[in-house]
Formats: structure tokens, C-alpha cells, sequence
RNA sequence: GUGGGUGUAGCUCAGUUGGACAGAGCACUGGAUUGUGGCUCCAGUGGCCGCGGGUUCAAGUCCCGCCAUCCACCCCA
């Protein structure tokens, strides 16, 4: 038999195997944003195309060449998310949400589309979990969006992460960066755990534009050396050329004009919040004049976080202050600031880590019978236990009874109650406790009940033990 | 879009310089126990050797094309 169809390229299926972890991410951190105020919003996950045309950037990579766009049957060029802030603005103003108390934090997790070629770490279609906050252009919504990361993190990855620990803290200086000649190494692995936050400003849009041209200044010398893809840039989008992965480019770049002596005093003054929140927290990070960010809307603070457990997609996380957008769809003058986590990557980072056993289905109750009596038998009463919560299991295909028990014993069940010929006849089966093979005779009418109560307390030991 | 690696059983992989019916372990099914799981032993099911073409008396093996997959560039989560 040869299959004759297989899924379409770079997309993957989420296997059974793997489920239990997916729900532990999205379960911490639907916690997690919910305690910080966050409040879930879906969208569609297609759109106008338009929308992240603008949103995004014509000229970025995601909009010029990463878009599954099509039309519809009346012509409407439409196009799968590639991201999740430009439809989550798009809604927020659709609907006035500033408007409604309580709504200008929102949260959103779902799939995302983007052609590109597969990869370590990179899908076609592939999961993020994000977060928008509308309004308050303080430092305090950059700092608590990277906390939330931080700690969501540190969660997940539960042997410790990022750092906390003392030793980690002592090794632990703003200007990591700025002694070492601004050359961009990869951070200590010792210093930072699994995890490394990256921080910078890219400030204002009048920042930006001054520090463009400063930097162009400085390139426009040598442009002829830098590689193919550095020299588009130049005209582009010059600030890429700073995370240029070539070994070239980055040696002329080290001396480079960096962002953060172009702030203003109030971008100055905005970052420098940031950096005191996240001291005051306790949070490490590495100041990265470098960490340049590929969507147009971003001002003032980018993060990013990157772990050393990924492949060369390294970026687990990555999001920052974008105060124009939401004007720039016609809406209010609206600061705001986002981040996106990518469940793939993050899931392949603690898959380096060590992680809790899988709990593993577990079928409570497994009837083995034989006989067509018995089997019917059973059948109505695995029905009604299933009615009332208690997973329960049997054989339809008429095995034997040691490959029933078998099959009990590999569906994990805590009692197979089996309906031997024997026993119906007097009206009653016998109640097999698998840990310990103990077996004791109930009558058919007492069994569900027995079988209730027992999955109620087992439930909570469960519970004690598997949190 | 560009480069390199890899496609043999459900999974992990052997398969000699082209040569007879294509193999192992794990998994699965059954038996040893005609009514009792895990351990052990025995047996069995399961392959268009990625697809198409070519060279040859003969191709899993050599050549070409395509597809898929992995890794990297690029870009990003």
C-alpha cells in the first residue's frame, strides 16, 4: 500500500506524542498573560492583504516575498497571517476596543503563515503566542512584557533558566556590549542559562532617521566591500547591515556609530526605565545595539530572546514598542508595544532541556469480556461510567482474553473488570487491580458505582502527584 | 531564491567492487498459559528499496531528472 497523499512542504503535524507539551506552553501561558491583564483575541487567520502590506512594511522580506496571497471568487486579494499585531490592531480599532475598560491588553495564539524555506526551528506554517498593549507609552508596559517573557520562560524550562541565581546576577554587566568594542559575540553561555533576553532602542522615528543617516555616513566609504546582500541593505534598510551574519561586514562594522548615542532625551529617558525595571526585577539581559528588527513599525525599545539550544533560528521570542502604528491605520495616536513567541522554537529549545515525563494517557477502566453476553453487558456499563467521567475502555474485535489485558495493560488502566462466563452467570465480574494484580468478585449491579467512587479518589492522588 | 547531506518495513538503520527469494533491532499480531498484563522464549504480519527515465545479460547499488526531507545562507518567532 503506498500513501498517496503526505502533507504540503514545511508544514507539520502536532502528534498525540507531543500534545501534552504543547498544552503545559499554552496552558502557562494563557496563566501567565491573564495574571499580567491580558485578554485573549482571535482573529482570522486571513485578511486584506493590504493590512500587513502596510502594516508590516512593503519592502520588508515578509511582505515582498513570504506571503501565501490569493484571491478569492470575486477577485479580493486576501492573505494567510504572516504576523498576529497588524490583524490585532486592525481589530482593536475595527471594534473601538480602547473603549472598552479592560481591553487595550490583549493576547492571541494560533498559527501564522509565511513561504519561506524549511528549516531548523522554521515552518511554513508555524504557532506564535503574542501580546499587545494599547495606550500607556511607559517604560513600565516594555518592562512587564519582558517579565512576563522572562518568567514564562523560566516556567517552562523549570530546572531554572535564564538567571535569578546569584552567581548568574554577578556576572552580570549593562555594558557586556559596549567593552567589547560593540563586536557582536554570541553572549557567555554560563552567564545565561537556557535563555538570553537581548534588549535595544531604536528610538524615536527622529532618533532613527538621524542615526540612519549618521550610519550611512560611515558605511558609504567602504559600501563596495560589504557583501551582495549588505549592499541592498545599504539603501534599503541600512540598519540591517548592523546584524549582518558575514564575518566581513561584521569586522568593518565595529566601529560603527551606535543607535543608543542618537537617542533624545525622551527616548533616553524611556529606555533608561526600561533597564531599571528590568534590574529591579532581577533580570539579565545584554544590551544589543546590534539586534535590529526586520518589521518597519518598531520604535524605541526591541527585545529579543535567543537561546543557544536552537539551531541558527535562534530567536525564541522577539517584540518591542511600536507607537505609530495604530495611527497609521487611521486610528488615535496610540503607543503600544508587543512581543511574539514562537511555540516551535520554543519547544525545540526545551526539548534540550530536561523535561517532566509525559503523563501519558491513562484509561482508568478496561473491560475484558468473553462472550457475545458479556460483551453487551459491557458495553452498557463502560457507556455509563464514560457518561459520568470515568474514562473506560474495552476490545471490540473479539481477542482473546490474556491480549485483552494486555491491551489493558498497555492503555495504562488501574482496573480491568472482567466479565468471565463463570461470573455473569451468578450476576457478577471480577475487579482486577492492575498495580497489583489483587482481584477481588462485585456483582454487576454494584460495579459502576465501586468503579465511581474509586476514579474519584484516585483522581486526587493523581492530581497530588502530577500537579 | 541559493548551496550541501539524506531517502530501504510503522520507527531506527544494515545491505560488500552492480549478481540469486531484500535484512536486523524495536513495534505490532499470535502461541507457549483453550479464563489473566508486564519478564522470557517461539512464530507470524508487514517493503513498487522516494518517483520517473537511462546504462547493463543483471540496478537497492551506476548515470540523469523530479519530489520529499534535514542542515546552512537569506529572513524571522
Amino acid at each position: 500500500m503506498s500513501i498517496k497523499f503526505q502533507s504540503a512542504r514545511g508544514v507539520a503535524d502536532i502528534l498525540p506524542s507531543e500534545i501534552d507539551l504543547w498544552h503545559r506552553i499554552e496552558n502557562n501561558a494563557r496563566s501567565m498573560l491573564e495574571a499580567f491583564g491580558y485578554t485573549e483575541i482571535r482573529t482570522p487567520v486571513f485578511e486584506h492583504t493590504g493590512l500587513f502590506a502596510r502594516g508590516i512594511g512593503e519592502e520588508t522580506d515578509i511582505v515582498s516575498k513570504e506571503m501565501y496571497t490569493f484571491s478569492d471568487r470575486k477577485g479580493q486579494l486576501l492573505t494567510l497571517r504572516p504576523e498576529g499585531t497588524a490583524p490585532v490592531v486592525r481589530a482593536y480599532l475595527q471594534h473601538n476596543l480602547r473603549m472598552d475598560f479592560g481591553a487595550n491588553k490583549l493576547y492571541y495564539l494560533g498559527p501564522m503563515f509565511r513561504y519561506e524555506r524549511p528549516q531548523a526551528g522554521r515552518t511554513r506554517q508555524f504557532h506564535q503566542i503574542g501580546a499587545e498593549c494599547f495606550g500607556p507609552p511607559d517604560p513600565e508596559v516594555d518592562a512587564e512584557q519582558i517579565i512576563l517573557l522572562f518568567h514564562l520562560l523560566e516556567r517552562l524550562a523549570i530546572k531554572g533558566t535564564a538567571s535569578l541565581s546569584k552567581e548568574a546576577c554577578g556576572h552580570f554587566q549593562y555594558s557586556f556590549f559596549r567593552q567589547s568594542s560593540h563586536t557582536v559575540t554570541s553572549p557567555p553561555k554560563e552567564a545565561g542559562g537556557y535563555f538570553q533576553i537581548h534588549l535595544n532602542s531604536l528610538g524615536c522615528r527622529s532618533c532613527h532617521i538621524r542615526y540612519r543617516d549618521e550610519l550611512r555616513k560611515y558605511l558609504a566609504p567602504f559600501v563596495h566591500k560589504l557583501c551582495d546582500d549588505c549592499k541592498s541593505r545599504f539603501n534599503s534598510n541600512t540598519l540591517r547591515v548592523l546584524d549582518c551574519k558575514n564575518p566581513d561586514c561584521k569586522s568593518m562594522m565595529k566601529d560603527s556609530p551606535r543607535v543608543l548615542d542618537f537617542l533624545c532625551h525622551d527616548c533616553d529617558g524611556h529606555f533608561s526605565g526600561v533597564k531599571g525595571l528590568l534590574k529591579d526585577a532581577g533580570i539579565q539581559y545584554y544590551l544589543n545595539p546590534h539586534l535590529v528588527r526586520g518589521l518597519d513599525y518598531y520604535t524605541r525599545t526591541t527585545f529579543e530572546v535567543t537561546s543557544h539550544l536552537l539551531g541558527a533560528q535562534n530567536a525564541v521570542a522577539g517584540g518591542g514598542r511600536y507607537d505609530h502604528l495604530v495611527e497609521d491605520f487611521g486610528g488615535p495616536s496610540t503607543p503600544a508595544c508587543g512581543f511574539a513567541l514562537g511555540m516551535e522554537r520554543l519547544i525545540l529549545a526545551l526539548k534540550g532541556i530536561s523535561q517532566p515525563k509525559d503523563k501519558g494517557r491513562v484509561c482508568f477502566s478496561f473491560f475484558a469480556t468473553l462472550g457475545s453476553e458479556a460483551r453487551s453487558k459491557a458495553f452498557r456499563l463502560m457507556t455509563k461510567l464514560r457518561l459520568h467521567g470515568v474514562p473506560a475502555e474495552m476490545d471490540y474485535q473479539g481477542r482473546t482474553l490474556k491480549s485483552q489485558i494486555r491491551m489493558a495493560d498497555r492503555l495504562g488502566s488501574v482496573y480491568t473488570i472482567i466479565f468471565g462466563e463463570e461470573e455473569i452467570s451468578r450476576g457478577s465480574v471480577i475487579l482486577r487491580q492492575m498495580g497489583t494484580g489483587y482481584q477481588e468478585e462485585c456483582t454487576i449491579d454494584e460495579i459502576s458505582d465501586i468503579l465511581m467512587r474509586r476514579h474519584a479518589s484516585w483522581l486526587e492522588s493523581y492530581k497530588e502527584m502530577h500537579g
